[in-house]
DNA sequence: TCTGGATATTGATATTTCTCGATATTAGGG
DNA sequence: CCCTAATATCGAGAAATATCAATATCCAGA
């Protein structure tokens, strides 16, 4: 089940709505050659969204807690590094629900 | 041209997002016995959608220029009242755009 | 088990949003 | 021209959000 109206607030803000159109495409938009997972598989670390969003590494950590809370993404713990990506089934879900709703 | 980041923030207040759903069926969700026109062809004029909405006369005002601002809803002015309406067209328009982009 | 790197959480401040009451504006009738 | 009703705008305080630096936690390797 989603929530319309918190995922309408975890999506009005302009930096955590680039991070989630940024994430459709990983190894387009972020600079993952570091990275030793595929972005387009596993998903992108905090570190390299942050380099993306040129924010503070607490606003970006503390922006993918509040997307991930929203259902929006999904998060995978790997040793040191958390990856996260879209939840696609979700976003889908959303909006169909808002299509249907507003 | 809409601009989603705009239209995100209209609808980013549960009041708003309310009168929005409520304009779908004027006639079924607001109380317009006593309003001159026809709901569902020309709005529900402020005070009537004051009266549902449970805020003050200034703030259901307000929220109205905003969303009026975001393109989705137009007014309408009738001698001393204002009705307002959905304005389907960029509403559809928003949820294309959300669609695609998001 | 100590260390360093990656991420998460906390505490603080600045900005934005919410919401109200008060006031201004608009429009029609006497 | 006044009066009154409807709506809009203004100014202000409270609440929420944005964002940072500092600190805490987690994890792998030496």
């Amino acid at each position: 089940m989603i929530n319309i109206a918190d995922v309408l607030k975890a999506i009005n803000n302009p930096v955590r709505l680039d991070i989630l159109r940024w994430l459709k495409e990983p190894s387009l938009n972020f600079d993952v050659k570091d990275q030793l997972v595929d972005a387009d598989i596993d998903g992108v670390c905090v570190s390299i969204i942050q380099e993306k969003a040129a924010l503070s590494q607490s606003t970006v950590s503390s922006y993918l807690t509040t997307l991930q809370r929203a259902q929006l993404v999904t998060s995978k713990r790997v040793g040191p590094w958390t990856y996260y990506q879209r939840n696609e089934k979700k976003i889908e879900e959303f909006l169909e629900q808002l299509n249907q709703q507003l």
